[in-house]
RNA sequence: GUGCCUGUAGCUCAACUGGACAGAGCUUCUGACUUCGGAUCAGAAGGUUGCAGGUUCAAAUCCUGCCAGGCACGCCA
């Protein structure tokens, strides 16, 4: 099925074709969107002011040539100009509610499969071993895994990679502290939390003793050269470290296909140096190996330390020639603060220098800050996401069981944990993402206004009203009577319930669930107003079932949207 | 110093990437029937889109210069 616009525009541009064979249609943005207005008509086009330019010609003119010459495309009752040559297609209300009938039959729910064929990885989440998933990663994870769903619904094969920050220097610091302050009991108890104290403790002592620092390099040395006991240690963090992301995981709902760390490609690295030294793209500087970027204006790109090490710009560009042999990606699409724009522009260029075609993408956020200021490990003043968790649930159960002191207890837990993660994502996935953002208690946690809860409440109030049809009308089926949209405020929400498959390829296509959160808000708004001035149990037999056909269409569209953003609806809440 | 990003109602954010009069939520105020779930709805108030120029039919959006904030700029990831 074609969404809307796909359909409106194939239709403009075959007619601009016909009225002006002359123009060269391709380099026209002769779209058909959605109006933002009502009194604009349902679709509108804007390229009789483009195309007036090319064609010196005045723009109404152009329109004018339009409306007269071409047949409507279907379902449009008027195509109108307005102002300076708008084209208005104003549809006929037949039309939309055959179509909304289609849509209602479609598990699919109007959504065209366009990545059909087409495989890209998503590379998100990534945290550090040993160290506690704080609420910095609640970003990347929750944008990633919408991202991922959304990409998986449209009909791509979608991997996504949880690229562990299992590699690098903080090793020398860990064995060597665990050795020596660790606590095993407290390990087995909860290991991340025992590495954390190790870290910090080993990191302090390094600070002011040479020795110590010395030390721990050596311990590196030795677990990169391969050394028994210290790659056992190593294992064992990483093990003991997944088992609790996993924990976090299972409760945000996020799945990865793969998970395969950055020493994963550990053994590759020479053979990429050994590449770019091949294709003559590597020079020495200060006894470290750069690859310079001038052309591009870019600082260098350094690919080995003057130590002989390695840094993640060479384990990344391994990671891609790798994903690239084995799974021949359409595009690899990485999930990452803001900070490391430069370090991705830089090796995504020395990724083309050697060859690869595949489309590489980076979707950047802001950093997420503390009023007082950034946080780190170190400082210890980090939020952890476990907690940020815990205290969205229980916030959410005090609403609960205010609101419904007649549910069970363990219901309102359920409903409870579905509300305070449904509001913790919403609030991170509704937002553009590269704008700063500053984390405070209240806002990551809202429960009111354009927050999941509303979506959530909608979804719970149109599961009651089906409850009731169904109690009050045994043995009747809706399906059986056509939809019909002769009062404005139905005709509104059926308008609005067939964007959906436009506006989330949208979203996908921009790597931006919040297009598609703001699009749930406003769908959940406008059915609000329908519920809330149009009878539909109550109304007569025919219109009450076109009526209850909407609720169901619109309760299908919120659940697929809010699932494709990772957050479930709950039947009552 | 250079690069990237941000600046929109008192507060938190939108604006389909150049489209029609800049829209929501929170807050404040006024209302909501014989009740389908009031975590709701209807309405009011609230704006020189950081500032100054420029580009054109049209600028929050593009260009130039300032102001304020964030981030990054070779051996951390």
């Amino acid at each position: 099925m074609q969404t809307l616009e796909q359909e409106l525009s194939a239709w403009m541009r075959q007619a601009f074709a016909a009225v002006f064979p002359q123009a060269d249609v391709a380099a026209l943005p002769l779209n058909v969107v959605a109006t933002t207005e009502a009194a604009h008509g349902d679709y509108q086009c804007n390229a009789a002011m483009a195309a007036a330019k090319l064609l010196k010609l005045k723009p109404r003119d152009v329109a004018q040539a339009i409306v007269d010459q071409a047949a409507l495309p279907e379902g449009v009752a008027r195509l109108e100009i307005a102002g300076p040559g708008f084209l208005n297609f104003h549809l006929a209300a037949d039309w939309l509610a055959r179509r909304l009938e289609a849509v209602q039959g479609d598990e699919r729910l109007g959504v065209p499969a366009v990545g059909q064929g087409k495989t890209v990885i998503l590379d998100y989440s990534s945290p550090n071993v040993a160290k506690p998933m704080h609420i910095g990663h609640i970003r990347s994870t929750v944008i990633g895994n919408a991202l991922d769903r959304m990409h998986r619904f449209l009909g791509w094969r979608v991997l996504a990679d949880n690229h562990l920050g299992d590699w690098g220097t903080q090793f020398g610091l860990l064995i060597l502290g665990f050795r020596t302050f660790a606590d095993a009991a407290a390990y087995e108890a909860s290991p991340i939390e025992e590495l954390e104290r190790v870290y910090v403790a080993s990191y302090n002592r390094s600070k002011e003793d040479e020795s110590w620092k010395n030390a721990a390099r050596a311990e590196l040395v030795k677990l990169q050269q391969g050394d028994a006991a210290n790659r056992q240690l190593w294992q064992s963090f990483v093990e003991h470290s997944l088992r609790e992301f996993e924990r976090v995981y299972a409760r945000l709902g996020v799945k990865f296909d793969l998970v395969r760390g950055e020493s994963y490609y550990n053994e590759k690295l020479p053979g990429v140096i050994a590449q770019l030294q091949a294709q003559g793209l590597a020079e020495e500087s200060e006894g470290a190996l750069i690859v310079k970027l001038e052309a591009e204006k870019l600082t260098p790109c350094l690919v080995r330390k003057s130590d002989g090490g390695y840094n993640y710009a060479t384990t990344d560009i391994a990671t891609v020639l790798g994903r690239a042999a084995e799974f021949l990606p359409d595009e690899v699409v990485y999930v990452t603060d803001e900070r490391q724009q430069l370090h991705f522009k830089q090796f995504f260029t020395v990724c083309r220098k050697l060859g690869v075609t595949t489309k590489l993408q980076h979707v950047w956020f802001g950093l997420m800050r503390l009023p007082e200021g950034t946080f780190s490990t170190r400082e210890g003043n980090v939020i952890k996401l476990e907690r940020l968790l815990d205290e969205a649930e229980s916030r959410a159960l005090a609403i609960v069981q205010q609101t419904s002191p007649e549910m069970p207890p363990e219901q309102q837990r359920e409903v409870a944990r579905c509300v305070g993660l449904g509001a913790v994502k919403y609030a991170d996935l509704s937002q553009n993402p590269q704008s700063l953002v500053t984390f405070t208690w209240d806002k990551a946690l809202a429960l009111e206004g354009n927050s999941a809860p509303y979506l959530q409440y909608a979804c719970a109030r149109i599961a009651s009203v089906q409850d009731k049809y169904r109690e009050r009308f045994p043995g009747s089926e809706p399906t059986t009577q056509p939809i019909k949209l002769d009062d404005p405020i139905e005709r509104g929400l059926g308008l609005k319930l067939l964007r959906f498959p436009d506006v989330l390829q949208r979203a996908a296509e921009n790597f931006r669930p919040s297009l598609l959160a703001d699009y749930l808000f406003d769908l959940a708004q406008t059915y609000s107003t329908f519920y809330q001035n149009l009878p539909f149990l109550k109304a007569e037999a025919g219109v009450r079932e076109s009526r209850v056909r909407l609720c169901d269409l619109t309760a299908r569209t919120l659940r697929r949207g809010l699932n494709l953003l990772g957050i479930e609806t709950p039947a009552r809440i």
